[in-house]
DNA sequence: CAAATAATGATGTATATGCATCATTATGAC
DNA sequence: GTCATAATGATGCATATACATCATTATTTG
């Protein structure tokens, strides 16, 4: 017998829709990211800060003042979007954004309120990295952690 | 000579910002969701749609039909973020919400546009998760994706 | 059945995120 | 030094995300 072609049935390059549930990578760290964020959000609620505002006084303190470019690489953000996420953080007296002295580029500095925001949130911090540690387990969040890092340099830019 | 206490110093408890940077699970896997979102997002970019809602379609096209909780539920979403990115596509045609028949929850349906929309950003992520695979290693992204399963998992509600 | 409780849907508010674009400024090439 | 190129800052637009809250509707209990 003839063999029929079959036009209406799925092209053999065609998606699986329950293949991109559960190997696409982005879905995945999308939906991980909205879980633990919820969760880090309401730990550090007390303090006042959200969870990406934490992570950026934990960049900025760390080197008490950089160019606005670094931070941006340092935290794998779009340009535009770190100029908007600072802003309400500056009009709250966390960071302060200078100028750059002479021809260079402006500086993220953080504030004495800033410092004195991100100390008395570290210890909310730490008791939800601890929590998540004992979920994960120490090899196991290390392990996703290492993974992360790895994703975010060469899916940067 | 007596030791002084040093009230100045920072509480044996604080928190090293540069300590968060490194093994932070929440900032970690906020920066790679920005950064890997970028990606998937310009590669999906032909076809309109974005990486959010093309999961979405991938979710509700594996069932054709469910429950917006049960929606909520696979994505790890919260419940009122889901109403307000399905309205979109709503609008957008891609999927229809139904009042559930007699007494039950609303059903998030798959349109034949959305359906339609998801063949054809298919060849997009396919490419997309290949190129992701191929630079991290086939190894390396199913051990990541598998790591951030059980993290969705622990951390969602 | 009625009352208490839980689930759901809708809105207001706020941060988060990125693209496209425009204007300005810095940097390099010549 | 001038011109081309690149970097930076600011905006408009759009999606994404969640909390608090209110109203409505199920569900469960008594």
């Amino acid at each position: 017998m003839t063999r029929k072609p079959s036009y209406s049935s799925p092209p053999v390059d065609s998606v699986d829709p329950k293949a991109v549930l559960e190997v696409c990578l982005c879905h995945g760290v999308r939906r991980a990211s909205r879980a633990i964020t919820r969760t880090f959000d309401a730990a550090l609620a007390p303090s006042g800060l959200t969870s990406g505002q934490f992570g950026i006084l934990a960049a900025v303190a760390a080197l008490q003042s950089m160019p606005v470019p670094v931070l941006r690489g340092v935290l794998a953000m779009d340009r535009t979007s770190l100029n908007r996420t600072l802003k309400p953080m500056e009009v709250n007296g966390l960071v302060a954004i200078v100028p750059g002295a002479g021809r260079r580029a402006s500086q993220v500095e953080i504030t004495p309120e800033g410092l004195q925001a991100f100390r008395e949130a570290g210890p909310l911090w730490r008791a939800a990295q601890s929590d998540a540690a004992e979920r994960l387990g120490t090899a196991r969040i290390g392990q996703l952690i290492a993974g992360l890092d790895v994703a975010t340099g060469l899916f940067d830019q």
